[in-house]
DNA sequence: AGACAGTAGTTCACCGTTTAACTATCAGCA
DNA sequence: TGCTGATAGTTAAACGGTGAACTACTGTCT
């Protein structure tokens, strides 16, 4: 059965027929995945509809997910969560403002600042985790197991020969 | 062998030992394709350097491969672009500026423009399109055309699930 | 010890996007 | 024909992010 990637992946092998840069399954299968993230983005945001947005979310989250202890530098949340260390300053007034987390000067070196989760932080973190992680399992509910797996599998080796 | 994603999920596994809720293969395969997204992201952001932006390239690639003939209205293209409307307008601004679209009122209904590339316009994205699917092929270079198709088969899979 | 390059975090100006008005137009209906 | 509600696009203010300057601090080399 078709999905709209092949009737766009069709069309646009109209354009290219006798181009050996265009591969069909490369294009569908990078579109598909834009198409399945954007899918979630849009559930995720339907979640956060109080004042707490989904970056406050995000970067709590990458907080709480680190190893033990809980805690980390700017530099280090920058860095999972893919933004400036500029833009994680803000991100982390306005969690602070919040009383979500804390920000103490590392006495080891006075340059360092430690971020920590409050306990109004992590309970916030644990009312919407699981609500996170039901959205990404109705996305890919329509694979069994196995093909989960299997997934997984393709997956980690790009994933493997791009991080080498 | 294991990549990044397999020590992230490992430790996240180690927080919801008991939690149903907590599926590592829907949480690695998600979490892989967003990665696999940033690289291309990175990727494409270095092949635009010069005035002509990754956005400019972006609305005039969506505008470029509708269905004959190439038109679309600002709507269209916002939807295709996962942007809003009021973001196309700027974006259409620049374009126009630049000389690579044309905007023209619908004489059937006034209210909608339609927007057509120039020939500087379809030259520009001849310029590019080619590169852009180098990167896309780069970044799945890891896997064969059998894994490709395999791969496209289980997210079809997926993306028809969500669009039903 | 003192100079100096390097680093962590913040601040600031700029830019693109969003949200919410606002204008113009259309279609339906009294 | 003239309301009325809906729709397409634009405009304006607010927001979040980036990149570059800036501050404070560290570690090394002489």
């Amino acid at each position: 059965m078709e999905d709209s990637v092949d009737q766009h992946v069709a069309r646009w092998a109209g354009f290219w027929k006798n181009e050996p840069e265009f591969a069909p399954e490369v294009e569908g299968a990078l579109v598909r995945m834009k198409y399945i993230q954007r899918w979630i983005d849009r559930a995720d945001l339907a979640i956060f509809n109080d004042g707490f947005t989904v970056q406050d979310y995000k970067t709590l989250h990458v907080l709480m997910v680190q190893p033990w202890p809980t805690e980390a530098t700017p530099a280090q949340l920058a860095e999972a969560l893919n933004v400036t260390r500029a833009a994680v300053t803000s991100r982390l007034d306005r969690l602070d403002e919040a009383g979500l987390i804390t920000r103490q000067i590392d006495g080891a070196d006075r340059r360092r600042v430690i971020v920590r989760p409050t306990q109004k932080g992590r309970e916030m973190w644990n009312k919407y985790i699981f609500k996170g992680m039901a959205v990404d399992q109705r996305a890919l509910a329509a694979l069994r197991h196995e093909e989960l797996v299997q997934l997984n599998g393709l997956l980690r080796k790009v994933l493997l020969s791009l991080e080498g």
